[in-house]
DNA sequence: ATATATTGTCGACTATAGTCCGTCGACTAT
DNA sequence: ATAGTCGACGGACTATAGTCGACAATATAT
């Protein structure tokens, strides 16, 4: 697993999160995922299966390949 | 773990593979994943992690977000 | 018929995704 | 003070992602 995909996409979903105004607990109850993992997710310290990555851009209402796109872009940036 | 995902992602997959001219060992070597979790994949008796997806499209000379897109335009086609 | 390449599949294994319980610290109220 | 919200973080657990070695099944050759 590499870290800088799973920080990389931490930071795009944190991001998304806010713009939408929610807060994790909100996020995990829309989306169906526990809140702790919601919060590992953020923090890069796991990295999402690809129906998790579906479930929270449905609960946010980004589609997966924006979230994707800007994953990719947060690649290429230096952190 | 959704299987209408996992299905979907499957065919994108295959298909990607096969526009490549990859056979599933050459995309396993290329990509670092396991034959036969390629295999898996595309049968769709299991879905990749993130980091998964982008080594595999690294692989195949394809973006992330073009294999999510077409994905997710797989999940609205009937099966 | 028999090589050869390709994919499916099996079993057993290790790593990690994802859940569920809880506590703590920081912040913002009242 | 204290009550509420929010996020970080803990341990312990179950489900599944991903590896590895071997063999069978298929197709396509020669």
């Amino acid at each position: 697993m590499d870290h800088r995909i799973a920080e990389a996409f931490g930071r795009v979903l944190r991001d998304a999160r806010n713009d939408a105004g929610f807060s994790q607990e909100k996020l995990a109850f829309e989306s169906g995922i526990d809140r702790t993992f919601v919060s590992m997710l953020e923090r890069g310290v796991r990295q999402p299966s690809l129906t998790t990555i579906f479930q929270l851009c449905n609960a946010l209402e980004i589609s997966p390949e924006k979230v994707v796109a800007l994953t990719t872009k947060e690649l290429g940036e230096r952190h």
